[in-house]
This record gives structure tokens, sequence and C-alpha cells, in this order.
DNA sequence: TTCACGCTGTGAAACATTTCACAACAAATA
DNA sequence: TATTTGTTGTGAAATGTTTCACAGCGTGAA
């Protein structure tokens, strides 16, 4: 059982090395992929470690077998059909984004309530209305799901895609989801994102006590 | 020096409270607020303590005083100034979305390389060419950053944004920002996100030794 | 007035994650 | 061959975060 916050780094990782093959290196060393992804050499020795990724000590690690590993662990054994809930603005931008650009990842359906999106196709993905949900993810074989609805509709959003037979979430809206054990939610809120920002910019102005 | 975690649980404390007090409720125990953030009661209690909030044993917490030290530790003294670099899909999807919605955050500036987007006002933001950046976030006194350009850009802009007195920036872009001490960076990693819910989901599928 | 209840506030324990620091090793050099 | 150099892999320490568990308290009931 890896920890979240390790397979985050993996996934950068993996994009880095992408990148890194595409110049024509086939060694990395730790300290290198450290400076790459902003971390320290010996978390990056670590999390390599963790997905059995074996390192030389003097030509450092192989970046092909890298990938391997990380993809062995990332990676399920096929590519991963999403649906998207709420193709407005974030939704669009998340289908254009993905379009084609990681093999193993396909938004095979969206869905949406506005009648001026549905039975059309954005981004290659196919809209369908909303109340079609139950009989499109089951029929396409739909396991994830990314929700990009207001806030409001989350919560009931999310009651149908478990039901339809989906087990993980991305989810990016603060409404915190209620769902059954044995199913997954990451959040993304972009709202307390720019919050941080701003309290921790700020600690040089405002009186904060630095203990 | 709050952690991070917490300035995070706090940003959605307040957004849920603001929501509790237009149903006309006035008072709220930590348990009921755990339930609606997805937290723990004592979690609760130990970050409402972190901002010097005040409960009462028998009534809970004052709604409105909670709202008032989240604000006090939150919120800067003015409202917050913010460029946005790079008008594309998700930038757009930003700018649309805090359009008048959180009273002390201004997108005063945005800026793209695309001539098509420049010298327009794209939800509510006059959007500069970038070559303009330097002159308009001094001119602007603006502080924060937001970064929405293609992951190959951003190192950068990044660079551009500092030079201009910009002090905390929220990165979309999973590049990791050079930059130098005093200057706060925010990421916000979509595509691994992404990866964390293949991951976590698959769990049953794949043999993942629970230890 | 006294008691029972349920909540807050928090020290301390438990747990999770990162970082240090170094033995062991492979390659390059002399 | 012996030596130097610079890296990996990892036990152990350090650090950071969450959760437990309960003393203390205010309120309402008897
Ligand atoms: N865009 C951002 O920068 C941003 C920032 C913070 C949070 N968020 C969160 O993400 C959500 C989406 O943001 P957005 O900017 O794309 O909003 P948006 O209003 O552009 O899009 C919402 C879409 O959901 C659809 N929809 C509404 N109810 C539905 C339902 N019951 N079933 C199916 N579809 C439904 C709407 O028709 C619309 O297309 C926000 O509501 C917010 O919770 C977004
Ligand atoms: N949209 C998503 O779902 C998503 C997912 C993962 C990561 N990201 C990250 O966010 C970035 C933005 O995503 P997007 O979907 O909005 O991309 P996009 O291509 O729609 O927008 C990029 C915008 O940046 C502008 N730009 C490019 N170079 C510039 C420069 N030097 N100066 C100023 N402006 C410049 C372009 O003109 C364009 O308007 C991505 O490149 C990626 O790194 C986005």
């Amino acid at each position: 059982m890896i920890p979240e916050r390790t397979i985050g780094r993996l996934s950068l990782y993996r994009r880095i090395l992408d990148q890194v093959l595409d110049q024509g290196r086939t060694y990395i060393f730790s300290h290198e992929l450290a400076k790459l992804s902003g971390n320290k050499p010996a978390q990056v020795r670590r999390d390599l470690n963790v997905v059995k990724c074996p390192g030389c000590a003097s030509k450092g690690y192989d970046v092909q077998e890298m990938i391997r590993c990380i993809d062995s662990t990332l990676d399920g054994p096929d590519k991963q059909r999403i649906a998207l809930v709420g193709v407005g603005n974030l939704g669009r931008a998340v289908l254009h984004y993905f379009l084609g650009r990681r093999k193993k990842l396909e938004f095979a359906a969206a869905f949406d309530r506005d009648h001026d999106k549905v039975n059309r196709v954005i981004h290659g993905c196919r809209v369908y209305h909303i109340d079609e949900l139950n009989d499109v993810i089951r029929k396409e074989n739909i396991r994830l799901g990314v929700i990009t609805v207001p806030v409001s509709e989350a919560g009931h959003i999310a009651d149908l895609l478990v039901h339809g037979g989906v087990r993980g979430i991305l989810n990016f809206t603060p409404a915190p989801l209620r769902i059954p054990p044995g199913v997954y939610v990451e959040n993304i809120d972009i709202t307390s994102a720019i919050e941080k920002v701003v309290y921790f910019t700020d600690l040089g102005n405002r009186e904060k006590e630095k203990e």
C-alpha cells in the first residue's frame, strides 16, 4: 500500500522521464531527477525503491527501466475509461487537455443536463444527457468519474456515479462526497489552493508568529 | 505558522459556514462541521483553536464568530490583486469562476501571447500581451500570480512574475518552478490527481500487497 | 440545589512522512 | 593492484500531522 504523496510524485517523475528519454538520455542520477521534480535526492531514491526500481551506483538509474517500474505500479492492466460529468468551462478544459495525451486514459463519455450540450461530441468525447448516465456507464463499462458540476449538484452526481458502478472519483467541487467504502475520492479544491497562496504569501506583511 | 493542510481545511470550513449562515443557523457543533467537511470532530476543534475561535460547551461555536476568526487568519488586510498568465481553456475557466465570487480576490490582469486574445476583456478581466507583464503588474501593484500556460513556458513565466514583484504563485503546470526564497508556490497537478484515482481505485483488481 | 449530560479544549499517544547519514559498492585512475 | 570518487539503498532519527481520551464546564432537568 503506497502512500498518496508517493503516488503523486511517481506520476510526476514519469512525465519528466518521458521528456528525459526524448532528449536521448538513457541514465539519470537521483539528484538530477530530484532537481527536475523539486524534491530531495533521498526522497527520490525512496520512491524508486517503493516501485522496486534498481539503480546502479556508478551510472544511476536506467530511464526506460524507471518508466517501466512506474508504469507497472500506476497503470491498471487496461486502458482506463472515464466519465466526466458537467461539461462547463472546467469540464471542457479537462476534456480538451487529456484528448490523446495519456495512452492509458480515455474519456469515454461526458454528461450534462443542458440540452445545448447533449448529443454533441466535444473534444473527442460524446456528451449524453445526465438521465442516461446509469445506462451509458454500465454499457461502456466505465469505472472512473470526474465531477465538474456546480457544488450543489456534486453529492447527487456522486451517488449516481457510484450507483452506476464507478469506483474512483476526481471531484473538483468543495463538497465532501458521502460515498461507500471501496470507492476512492480525490479532491481538487482550486479555491482553497488560491487561499493558501494568499495566506502564505502575506506572511511577511501581517503579524504572523514564527512558532 | 499554521501548516498548509490546516489552511486548506479552514478555507473549506469558511465556505461551508457561509452556507450554514445563509440557512439561518447561528451555532454549530464540531461534530456537525466535521460531517459537513469530511473530517473528524477533534480535527475541527484543533483547527478552530489554531485560529483562536472559542466554542461554548453547550451551544457549540458561533458561526459568525468562526467566520470572523477564519477571515482574520486567511485574508490579507486588503483585497488581493491577482494576475493570470495563459488565457487558454483552464485560464478562462478560472477567470470565469472567480468573477465576483470571493470578495477579497480580484483578477486584476491577464496575459497571453496570442494576439487574438490580447486587448480584450475576458470574464471581466483585461488581457494584455505577455510583453507588457512587467509594466502592468508593477503599475497595478499585483503580488499574486496564476500560471496556466503550457508546461514548457511555465519556468520562464514564473521568472517574469517574480521579477515583476509577485510573491505568491498558483501553478497549474507540472513544472517545478525554481523561485527565490520568500516567494510561495502552490501546485495543482490535475494529471497526477487523475493518476492517483486510477491507482487507488484499481487496488482491488491488481495484486497489491496490503502491507 | 444537585445531578447527569454532552460538548469543548488539549496533553499525550499514535501514526505518517521526510530527511539524515553512512555502509557497501562500481567505475575510473594511478 | 590499491586508491579515490561519487552514488545507491536503507536503518534510524527527525519532523509533521491526526487521533485518542478525558478533565472541566455550562446547561437543563429533577
Ligand atoms: N472553474 C474554476 O476555476 C473552479 C474553481 C473552483 C471550483 N470549481 C468547481 O468546479 C465546478 C465546475 O466549474 P465550472 O467553471 O466548469 O462551472 P460551469 O458552470 O461552467 O459548469 C457546470 C456545468 O455543469 C452542468 N450541470 C449543472 N448541473 C448538472 C447536473 N445536475 N447534471 C449534469 N450537468 C449539470 C452545467 O450545465 C454546466 O455545463 C464549480 O461549480 C466549482 O464547484 C471550479
Ligand atoms: N486543462 C487541463 O485539464 C489541464 C490538465 C493538466 C495540466 N494542465 C496544465 O495547465 C496548462 C494550461 O492548460 P490549458 O488547457 O488551459 O491549455 P491551453 O493550451 O488551452 O492554454 C494555454 C494558453 O497559454 C498561452 N500561452 C502559451 N505560451 C505563452 C506565453 N509564453 N506567454 C503567455 N501566454 C502563453 C496560449 O496562447 C494559450 O492561450 C497546461 O499546459 C498544463 O500544463 C491543464
